[in-house]
DNA sequence: GAACGCTCTGTGAACGCTCCCAGAAACCGC
DNA sequence: GCGGTTTCTGGGAGCGTTCACAGAGCGTTC
């Protein structure tokens, strides 16, 4: 099949040096002489030597890899920007520091038990959690392990890792307050994703800014952040309260479906009815107005939860990050 | 730190049995009693062994994974929902044969490197090339180095590889053709991405539908498949010739770009202006009114492509495959 | 009862690398 | 000139597997 490939041993005996003068350049330890190291990197180039990955991992019992934990049904996963920036995120941190970032994607109970023994396997020396559910299985396999590891979010009920997170309920708070602040009287929400803390803290927020005003007859609740929970669940507060003329949409993509929805049934937004979302994505330029939104860092969120990582790596202590939002004010509201 | 793996010669000693009947079990091969195998698998609950996949990549020469390479910018890699897709796709056939997936994100020179070192570096048995530009450095790597390995789509100027894809230039032609069965008149295209196969190909297909008709001063080009190409192109379009009556959109994100910019302008979708998109992606459910496009099968496309690999990986022969499309008519022409 | 074939088990030899120790060579200060 | 330190090099040992081979045990056939 393929030519044999050139060994340490190789490239030693064309430099006319040993294998651990060539393993001392390949890694650029101290003690090579210039001579030295300069005859080994001419022997690399001419045998085209490059080193065998599993052999150095088994002798130093690391991979040199983290991996990117993503569990999240099939449908949302590239529906929701936010993991694409985090992936990109994470990439960007974990390349600087020379690790490769191995994308571990659970959409099924045969894939969960495959991931877990890659995890098991040695082939990963540590892992950013993102999208866990509350008390999910893998992450706790991750902690049973003891492989380093951090969260992008926290969910309740989950190991006591580091995690990289913003502080949702004060967002939810921030905006909801903002959109009162325009004069709306009837106030509804379109909350998704309780099975996780952002949805949880996103509604926990909403109800904060509401006080006495909350009224839970406003309050519908969808499993996930789609377009089309947005665009059902406006139908469905539209039904519950025709006088409804503000709306909190728990993430960007809901609140577009609902801004549709609106629409169609004939409503102005922002005049008859005050829109806002989450997450500053993509959708919230792309919306007619724009979206009024929160926005979040979701690139630095990766950086940030790959950084922990590396740091848990170093033997460094390291400690959970909050990362700061900010509000968008457009057009929707 | 982490506790001491236990490694087969503890499970060997556990079970009082050899390395070799251990091993035997661990692979699921034949010759190995009964009585052995239950001792065995005793002995490795017991213990709570798993195999050092670093040492078995070693004497195996192989490492069961096979990378995909995204080759993307930043912003566009999950815009598009098609490749999200595709990876599931390859996710699902590679984790049906025990292979694992294994994300190399591309977006920048250094990643570059390190992506072709990665491949070198054999940690990888072969690769699935997702969205490679017209003679791509990294395609011409991997051909060098002699990975099996194959494309989604079959950009120019690449190495003689196996791809699967779709017929751009036949779906571009159905669509086009079916939107001047409506009777349109003017008929112009936004093109988009001329520097890979799949927009060069819709192009020509929409030339070639338009035959005597082609119209050059009607079509206008964008270097990405995004939102704002379309909403760009198409202001452009009007002022370039304010009778146009329809639209070819190279991707469906596009198409719902020059849907915002036509109702912008104040025309009417369909009557005034018939527009068609390429993907059916989920935008092409979210306009209003909701586009025609063609269908691409996206997910089958990464799982072909994942077969193509794993058909090479046993030495059976494998030969480029062309996906069937269809076309999606609904209200937006 | 010898010869053969099958099933099953144990063991030495790799795989390609890093780590560590021993020792040579060079440099320093007194 | 001598002991001590620092710089540099070589090579044995070992990481945890799989693989090939040797050989033991047992049943079948002539």
């Amino acid at each position: 099949m393929r030519a044999r490939r050139a060994t340490i041993n190789d490239v030693a005996d064309a430099a006319g040096l040993s294998r651990g003068t060539v393993s001392r350049v390949v890694n650029g330890e101290k003690y090579v002489s210039a001579e030295a190291r300069m005859a080994v990197e001419a022997a690399i180039a001419q045998v085209g030597y490059v080193r065998n990955t599993a052999a150095r991992n088994l002798v130093t019992q690391e991979s040199r890899a983290i991996g990117l934990i993503i569990h999240e049904p099939h449908s949302l996963l590239f529906e929701d920007p936010n993991i694409g920036s985090i992936l990109l995120g994470a990439n960007e941190a974990l390349s600087k520091a020379d690790y490769q970032l191995v994308t571990l994607i659970i959409d099924s109970d045969r894939d969960s038990h495959r991931v877990a023994d890659h995890l098991r396997g040695g082939l990963i020396d540590g892992a950013v959690i993102v999208s866990a559910r509350a008390s999910d299985p893998i992450a706790a396999a991750v902690a049973d392990i003891g492989l380093p590891a951090a969260f992008v979010g926290h969910p309740d009920g989950t190991p006591d890792l580091p995690y990289a997170a913003i502080d949702n309920v004060e967002a939810a708070r921030a905006i909801t307050s903002r959109l009162l602040g325009t004069g709306r009287q009837r106030v509804g929400m379109i909350a998704s994703a309780l099975d996780r803390d952002s949805g949880q803290d996103r509604l926990a927020g909403f109800r904060a800014a509401m006080g006495e005003r909350y009224d839970p007859r406003l309050v519908v609740e969808y499993p996930l952040y789609t377009y089309a929970a947005g665009f059902e669940g406006m139908q469905k507060l539209l039904r519950r309260d025709p006088s409804i003329d503000g709306v909190f949409a728990a993430s960007d993509a809901v609140a577009a479906g609902a801004m549709t929805a609106l629409q169609e049934a004939g409503r102005r937004v922002p005049e008859d009815v005050g829109i806002v979302g989450f997450d500053d994505s993509s959708w919230a330029l792309r919306c007619r107005p724009q979206l009024s939104t929160v926005r979040q860092p979701a690139g630095l969120l990766g950086t940030t939860a790959a950084e922990l990582v590396l740091a848990q790596l170093m033997g460094l202590p390291s400690s959970p990050r909050v990362l700061e939002t900010v509000v968008m004010w457009r057009g929707s509201a």
